[in-house]
DNA sequence: TTCCAAATCGTACACTGTACGAAGAATGTT
DNA sequence: AACATTCTTCGTACAGTGTACGATTTGGAA
């Protein structure tokens, strides 16, 4: 069994929290999986609150920073969707990312990263605060409802949509008098047409960064 | 003391989350604030989990559908603001919104009221889907980022970005070197002119709609 | 009164984070 | 070699968590 340091003690987090969801990640369980008892942790990781920041930085970590050799937008596109890939591999982390009070140096890296890239770009600070706050929202927002929808592509969705409206056939019309749009929507277009979430997340970034452009100086 | 009954069971919830943080909601504490014995909770509410969801309903019901009576851009702006006041108003239920597997009463209303909006406005059912996708991405998300800032205007914000500057003082240099543009815009600027959420909130709003316009068949 | 359902709650159990302090392991200093 | 110091591990204990189970109380109908 390998040295316990922080770092394995942090990398392990993350593997027993992908796995088995943030609420297995109990000092017990976590000792267990790594050879030792569960007070040994405290001499790596003041407690468990710096635990879980520790394991959201190894999250950052993952995450592409925007490439300094392609202009703005398409460098900023490349973060953003290197951002919903790390958190879709990591859906615990996307309450906390942006709601810790002391930022772990990957996230800063990162934060430094892209505004460098809006400054560099003729972005005065500014707009370069306010494009990073909607590009921010955005990815972390979408984040967030991913996080419940049932994983897979188009064809995956509309199966689970169908069977949510099968699920609720007895009191269908009741349904659809009351939540007539939810309806035709849910029921109608996508139990027929499913909903692609990496498509409609790059649908969504476009119309932003599209819409940013016209902030700059 | 009036009787207890589940609404009462989860308005007391929502008002002891706001003023103590939700983790001082516990079934102990909350039968407390009733008069009642924890155990009593369990008649009125299957668990925690449907106790949270029901807080997070009562959430949505304090959102102002979109106007009927507006054009689509109005309405929809409106029922932003409106998610970001309540929002606002209860931090502890950002991570939950969206994040429910069985969605209340008051967000479908919601979610129905939207989409009708736009469909109504001429985005087809795809199209919809994806304005939809995109505000409540924004939504949610600026609200997970407005969660850890401190409150109030901007010369609230200048006060603490000067503070945290002066927290790192003796490490300036280092820092400085290693965030470059990290420290122009949190030294530089927002220490000078501070920072006002609502109105970033409205500005990337706007980029957002103005963007959707765009979507439209 | 008698009866039943609705509503309340006391006790107990397994599990949580972690304060405290003892113990062991490793590394230098004479 | 022996000792001193620091680094690292961890057993025990405690207050607090959600809730299963079953007993009890309440309130209205017969």
């Amino acid at each position: 069994m390998p040295p316990l340091t922080r770092e394995r003690v942090l990398k392990t987090a993350v593997r027993l929290a992908d796995r088995e969801g943030i609420n297995a990640v109990t000092m017990r369980r976590l000792a267990r999986k790594l050879g030792a008892g569960a007070m040994s942790l405290y001499y790596h990781v003041p407690d468990k609150d710096a635990l879980l920041d520790g394991m959201v930085d190894l999250v950052f970590a993952e995450i592409e920073l925007p490439p300094t050799d392609l202009d703005w937008k398409a460098a900023l596109r490349r973060r953003a969707i290197s951002s919903r890939e790390a958190l879709l591999r990591h859906p615990w982390a996307v309450g906390r990312m942006e709601a810790t009070k002391a930022p772990g140096p990957s996230d800063l890296r990162l934060h430094d990263a892209v505004l460098g890239c809006l400054l560099r770009a003729g972005f005065s600070v500014e707009m370069a605060i306010q494009a990073y706050s909607v590009q921010d929202a955005y990815i972390y927002g979408f984040a967030l409802q991913e996080r419940t929808l049932p994983p897979g592509g188009r064809e995956d969705f509309a199966r689970v949509a169908k069977k949510r409206v099968r699920e609720v056939e007895s009191k269908l019309e009741d349904v659809a008098r009351m939540y007539p749009n939810l309806a035709t929507v849910v029921g109608g277009y996508v139990a027929m047409h499913g909903y692609d979430a990496a498509e409609a997340f790059e649908v969504g970034l476009d119309v932003i960064l599209d819409g940013l452009e016209r902030l700059r100086t």
